[in-house]
DNA sequence: GACGATTAATCAATCGTTTGATTAAATATT
DNA sequence: AATATTTAATCAAACGATTGATTAATCGTC
């Protein structure tokens, strides 16, 4: 009680956090908005059980009651933000690999079948490990793995399916192989587990390496050693298929 | 409702209560282990916030009061289970790669060495993706990582530090390097990190290899997998430094 | 009977949700 | 154009349920 009565007008949207918020959703005063990007930095922190609608409201900067109104509930909100995120990763992922590997895609020669692939390792490992802003994405798609339910199912399909289905055409492309077979979707998974890895155990990295912060220098150091057991394996692959390599620069 | 202040007010506060007990309090029923064991599990399942200590108590069978008893508090039960993972952890670290890679160690040959590493490896796969029992202290420690604070620095200094400086001069001894440069450091955790994503991503690697489970042919498909780019990593280093290989059987 | 182990009962705090009122804007009616 | 009605958005307050913690009494054993 005793608030300052705030009724001079609702037209002021205080909370200006979100720089972007392009086009509409101004004449909802961007409410929804706000609390699924608070949410979703909130849930990525510490969890689903240990975030509390109220510090998601805090943070919005709205009332406690528009999670109710706008979601239905707290896991109305949280699916709001799961598929948020889908979407969002679907977007990154249609622009980064699919057109080189996806199914309409015609594949690269060997060669640069590889160099598609470093590339991709070298994006991933920007946003994965070095980007400070997808750490909430990062860790809320980490403890959905941990249990899997329907957002995981809604990830795979939209996601995780289709890239990792693009990446083993350009792997058997560059190595030689056939891209459905078990042997090349566990390369291209232990692939793609290195640089998640340098993400989960990031702590644990930085201190083993003496690193105070994970930016431009020392993301360049793990790109390098994930790229250089990409290039050996693939080196090893070609070989064992009887694959002639052209020599190219190790730059 | 409205029950007005029926206690006339907190008597004083009793803080050093807790019972430290840590070794004894086996003459009992064996409350105190039951509920580590029904925490370490609850916890590793639902995380800290998401787990109520009256369903840790239901399932060890024991009152929700012994709790406080023996460990002062959810938090304190919540330490001691991460201080069982730790023990437990160190001692098979301890039985399984440190005498060959340890500090004490006499480093073994080349050729040797990587035997070591690809047997490290394997046991890896075994206990971290195969084994289910031990599901529920990888999600331990998987969410502790999420948000590092001592119980990370523990696991830290007692098993991870240990463990990744021994892989460090085994692959150094195998491939012909310095044990401590961060390109070898690098590199194991590289090697690392592909086993510890087919824990992580295990129902995503099922799907996409159409597994039912996760037995001991799968097991085998993905150890064939991983000390392949091991040695196929190795193989590449070892050239780039000039060392000459002794052509060995590749089975 | 002393004492550690165990129990039921209860505490204050916090949780997610619901409610009823208020306001600005949109729509309908005159 | 002016007025009346409806809708959408927001808020403070309160609800019942559950949380972790605490207390005082009881049990079991040496």
């Amino acid at each position: 009680m005793a608030k300052a009565a705030k009724s001079s007008g609702r037209k002021e949207r205080a909370e200006g956090k979100t720089p972007e918020t392009p086009e509409s959703a101004e004449a909802s005063g961007g409410s929804r908005e706000a609390l699924i990007h608070a949410a979703t930095l909130r849930f990525g922190e510490a969890g689903y059980a240990a975030t509390s609608i109220r510090a998601i409201a805090t943070d919005a900067g709205v009332n406690l009651s528009l999670i109710s109104y706008y979601f239905g509930g707290k896991q109305g909100l949280y699916e709001a933000c799961a598929r948020d995120i889908v979407d969002r990763l679907s977007a990154i992922a249609g622009r980064a690999i699919l057109p080189f590997g996806g199914e309409a895609a015609e594949l690269p020669s060997p060669g640069m079948s590889l160099a598609v692939l470093e590339r991709a390792i070298s994006a991933m490992v920007d946003f994965l490990v070095r980007d400070e802003a997808s750490q909430a994405v990062t860790r809320f798609i980490m403890r959905e793995l941990g249990n899997p339910g329907l957002v995981v199912d809604i990830l795979y399909e939209d996601v995780m399916q289709p890239v990792h289905t693009a990446a083993c055409r350009l792997w058997a492309a560059a190595t030689g192989g056939e891209s459905d077979s078990a042997a090349v979707k566990l390369a291209v998974f232990s692939l793609i587990g290195q640089v998640v890895y340098f993400r989960i155990a990031r702590p644990v990295v930085m201190r083993r390496l003496g690193w105070q912060q994970m930016g431009t220098v020392e993301a360049e150091a793990v790109k390098t050693a994930v790229i250089a057991n990409l290039r050996a394996a693939a080196h090893a692959v070609r070989q064992q298929n009887g694959m002639q390599e052209n020599r190219m620069a190790t730059s």
